[in-house]
RNA sequence: GGGCGAGUAGCUCAGCUGGUUAGAGCGCCUGCCUUACACGCAGGAUGUCGGGGGUUCGAAUCCCUCCUCGCCCACCA
């Protein structure tokens, strides 16, 4: 790739063009495609790395969350890339069954048409147009987020080669017994008209009424049983009033019946541990069909389970209902029934009192209706022996969860879960592949498409449920590489997968139930790392949404500002899984850090780019340690430090054995502060100091203008690198520009190699008193009000090393507008008022005054250091604390022991050196 | 009802296993358009680290307790 002349930087960064252009590039150089054989596990040389992205759903459009997420992975891909594994993130969509379906019908639904009306091949084709049109939408926007994904692996849960591994793994756990048929009490969403799981039917506190109505008892006269209720409209389908079996309140009534109101039928009062005596007056009335508890206590005492209520949450007889609804409350919605049945209470007298009640109503959680539980047949997924091998695989390590805290919750829900319905009575989705035989009823569970029965060779039906959407997304990270086929070459070389990087919303909807999947199908994790990252959140503290409107557009964010600044500001702004608040009315303060940051580093970037020139530089290691300055030392070590803290701040990639240490397993993976200590590095001390002190040498030329080259290209040249994962776009246009250089490693910085320490030998830390006196004459010149025009005189008295001020006094007097005399005296305090003429100023440092004063301050912290370890030491030599104190608490307080006294030893040594001077 | 998290500068937050003077960004004040950058430069102010107790030579950091927010889970009708 040529160099472009450093002439040509144009003053302003135009992030549109700078985007487009690398992007477009980094995808014809292949950049992002994995290579399979370059796996180590497929015969390669390389770690392979590996991220699945949570597939967003196929109708999505970016939204900011998309954007946090994506960008954490993007970070961490090109982090991996740069480190030398062979990479794969591996993009794609959700065919999302029930919010999908949902908006085709809301487009039906302004035609004034129902999905009935079409009829479901015509409506599921409906769909599928529609979502070939729209569909993926959100896969081109992340490109101009940076999103440096091998396209060409694109997956998507209802193509037809992850639909075989949906049937696979339906098929394989029919056969291990572990799907059943269950006939039980299920959420039920009216108004989609489907079953959910327990997730997707979420809970709400809201403000009810409790509802005290008398059943009168058979056979005596004027007594009543009275039972509190919030779901009044669902009575008509009681058959039993319960009571505790240790409530002697109750206990002569049980074996003898009530009349239930409106009805008018007998039912038994019966005795059962659920009622619990403590609640409303110790009296429940038992619904089957109409709530999970009850239609336990119906199953222990063999009661009957009329249905009251149609699929659309309307009443009406169903199985076993007889005449209970009554004329006048046939098809009416379940909340007027309630008015209307409440009405009917009150006016009979059976209606006590009503009382204001707080209690958790589940809702769907795709459209907010209420959920209706309902009696009905479906398929569930029997969970305990799935998730023993989840459970484990956290325990035992093989698995970590950052933050930590949400291990806790991962346990929780394992250890608690209760089975998985995955049939929906949906028509957008994976259609269950079981056929029931017409003629005598057998049932076919198969993998591939049955056309008569393999018994009777009579005509079959299929099912007409589809399957949870989450069925098929719980298989991602090996459907999307080949599975079932294991032989597939993209399954060896990139399964297990590495990071999971997603919100904690779906830890149990996704995350759980991939790494049950995980074990039950590859026999292995289907990852090492859960990390889940915070929330984005209006100043508020609502969360982003466009429904609410407080949303944020990161493509708005891109035209505005560029991606990378999108990128800085939601990573640098985001402690590990804390939420970011970003304010949606004022989006140039909410990203004014990575704006700033941005612009910052192109000016950076074009400046020391003007000063290098185009001539080739040497590389640092041939420069032998004489030729190099102060602050050539200082800036090396400065970038060593940096990079050694952005090593820490990602931390370990991988387990180093089968599963995580103890020491590393809640390391790395804060990317705040890597992106901290990279931003630091650049700004502050490449910018602020390093190059501001090289301008003279650079301007002089010769054989140190040449050093001081190397040395700003090689430091630059490492920043980018580092930067590189965090702000792709202008890293890469910037590092394109830096002169030639022996060595150079790859044609792009996004394939180039994450920087290296460089061996260090002087005494790098020199440079740092030609900062503080920097920094004191700039002090002093601000305290003193001088103009910023205007030469000061300063004087350097310096007992200790008047070398370093002679050598660096044209700098330090550039740096801070001075002329400098090291050595003489100044007599009386350090510092100096205005000459009386008001012509000069002379500011004196290092004096002999504050020798005085800083060999106090000394003494004093060693008068307190000591006190410690004296005490420190009567601790240890306490054979009761060493005796009790764990043996890493010891050695601990052995260490500190060690290092105060050579602290201590320290500063004898530097009290000394200062009487020395004296 | 159970569990978890948060409360640190005006705002949003870092502060890892207790150890010199508690940090950053944004905002604010003063002065500068110093031929890379005003999306900038130099200097500066601001914190009884939610309250109270305790452990320790030493606590924002560990323990107890209280207060205020937030989140997750949950079959009390």
């Amino acid at each position: 790739m040529t160099t472009p002349p450093t002439a040509e930087i144009p003053t302003q960064y135009d992030p549109a063009a700078t985007e487009r252009e690398w992007y477009s590039r980094w995808l014809a150089a292949d950049a992002f495609k994995a290579d399979p054989t370059r796996s180590r596990r497929a015969g390669g040389d390389r770690d392979p790395f590996t991220i699945v992205m949570p597939p967003p759903n196929v109708t999505a459009v970016l939204h900011v969350g998309h954007g946090l997420n994506n960008t954490v992975q993007d970070v961490i891909i090109r982090w991996r890339r740069m480190r030398g594994d062979e990479t794969l993130w591996l993009p794609g969509t959700d065919h999302a069954g029930i919010a999908t379906q949902n908006i085709v019908e809301k487009m039906l639904a302004r035609e004034g048409k129902t999905r009935f009306d079409l009829g479901r091949e015509q409506f599921v084709a409906r769909t599928v147009e529609y979502v070939a049109d729209t569909g993926g939408a959100i896969l081109q926007q992340l490109r101009s987020i940076g999103a440096s994904c091998d396209w060409t692996r694109t997956a998507y849960t209802l193509s037809p080669e992850l639909s075989v591994g949906v049937r696979e793994a339906f098929v394989q756990l029919y056969e291990r017994g572990l799907i059943y048929r269950g006939h039980r009490v299920i959420h039920w969403c009216p108004r989609c008209l489907t079953s959910l799981s327990d997730e997707e039917a979420e809970h709400n506190d809201e403000m009810g009424a409790l509802y005290h109505v008398r059943y009168a008892v058979l056979g005596e006269d004027n007594k009543w049983l009275t039972v509190a209720t919030t779901r009044p409209e669902t009575m008509l389908g009681d058959v039993a009033l319960a009571v505790n079996p240790t409530d002697e309140r109750y206990a002569s009534l049980v074996g003898k019946r009530a009349i239930l109101p409106i009805a008018n039928i007998e039912i038994p009062i019966v005795a059962d541990e659920y009622a619990d005596p403590e609640f409303g007056t110790g009296v429940v009335k038992i619904t089957p069909a109409h709530d999970a508890n009850d239609y336990e206590v119906g199953l222990r005492h063999a009661l009957p389970m009329p249905v009251i209520m149609n699929a659309e949450g309307k009443l009406e007889n169903l199985s076993d209902a007889g005449e209970r609804v009554p004329p006048e409350l046939r098809g009416v919605d379940r909340f007027k029934a309630r008015e209307i049945i409440v009405g009917i209470l009150k006016e009979s007298g059976a209606l006590v009192r009503t009382e204001p009640h707080q209690h958790a109503v589940r809702h769907c959680y795709r459209c907010g209706t209420v959920v209706e539980p309902r009696l009905s047949d479906q398929w569930f997924v029997r969970m305990n022996e799935l998730a023993a091998p989840a459970l484990e695989g956290v325990r035992s390590g093989r698995i970590r969860v950052l933050p930590e805290r949400w291990e806790a919750v991962y346990v929780n829900w394992l250890e608690g879960i209760r089975d998985w319905n995955i049939s929906r009575q949906l028509w957008w989705g994976h259609r269950i592949p079981v056929w029931y035989c017409e003629t005598n009823g057998c049932v076919t569970v198969s993998r591939d498409d049955v056309t008569q029965c393999a018994t009777c060779g009579g005509p079959v039906r299929q099912d007409e449920d589809v399957l949870d959407t989450w069925f098929s997304s719980w298989l991602w990270p090996f459907s999307t590489l080949g599975w079932p086929d294991r032989s597939d070459v993209d399954l060896q070389a990139f399964y297990p997968t590495d990071d999971l990087i997603t919100a904690p919303e779906i830890l149990f909807f996704w995350v759980a139930r991939m790494v049950m999947a995980g074990y039950a199908f590859m026999g292995d994790a289907p990852f090492h790392t859960i990390y889940l990252h915070g929330t984005v959140r209006d100043t508020n503290h609502v969360k982003m949404s466009k429904s609410l409107g407080n949303g944020i557009d990161p493509l708005d964010v891109v035209r505005l500002y560029g991606a990378d600044a999108l990128r800085y500001t939601v990573i640098a702004g985001m402690g590990m899984g804390a939420d970011l608040v970003l304010d949606p009315h004022d989006l140039d303060r909410s990203f004014a850090p990575g704006r700033n940051f941005a612009t910052k580093l192109w000016n950076i970037g074009r400046f020391l780019l003007t000063k290098v020139g185009d001539q080739p530089v040497a590389p640092v290691a041939s420069i032998t340690d004489s030729s190099l300055a102060r602050s050539d030392r200082w800036i090396i070590a400065r970038l060593n430090v940096a990079i050694a803290e952005c090593d820490i701040a990602f931390g370990p990639a991988r387990p180093s054995s089968g599963a995580w240490a103890p020491t590393q397993v809640h390391a790395g993976m804060r990317l705040n502060e890597y992106a901290e200590s990279a931003r630091r590095f650049v700004w502050n001390e490449l910018a602020d100091w390093y190059l501001e002190s090289v301008k003279s040498r650079i301007a002089a030329g010769g054989e140190d203008g040449d050093v001081a080259r190397a040395v700003l290209v090689h430091a630059f040249d490492g920043a980018l690198r580092l930067l590189h994962p965090v702000i792709p776009f202008i890293t890469e246009a910037l590092w394109q520009r830096l002169p030639a250089r022996e060595a150079r490693d790859s044609e792009l910085l996004c394939t180039a190699a994450w920087p290296q320490l460089t061996p260090q030998h002087g005494d790098a830390d020199e440079f740092e008193r030609v900062r503080e006196c920097v920094d004191s004459l700039r002090a002093m010149r601000a305290e003193h009000a001088v103009p910023p025009g205007r030469m000061v005189h300063a004087v350097i008295v310096s007992t200790r090393t008047p070398e370093l001020y002679t050598t660096e006094a044209a700098l330090i007097g550039q740096l801070a507008r001075a002329t400098l005399t090291v050595g003489g005296r100044v007599d009386g305090p350090a510092m100096h008022a205005l000459l009386p003429d008001g012509s000069d100023l002379v500011l004196s440092l290092g004096g002999l005054v504050d020798i005085e004063k800083e060999r106090k301050k000394l003494e004093v912290e060693l008068e307190q250091l000591e006190k410690q370890l004296g005490a420190l030491r009567a601790r240890l030599a306490n054979e009761s604390f060493t005796a009790r104190a764990p043996a890493h608490i010891v050695d601990a307080e052995r260490t500190k022991e060690t290092d105060w006294a050579a602290r201590v030893d320290g500063l004898h040594k530097k009290i000394h050196s200062l009487g020395a001077g004296h």
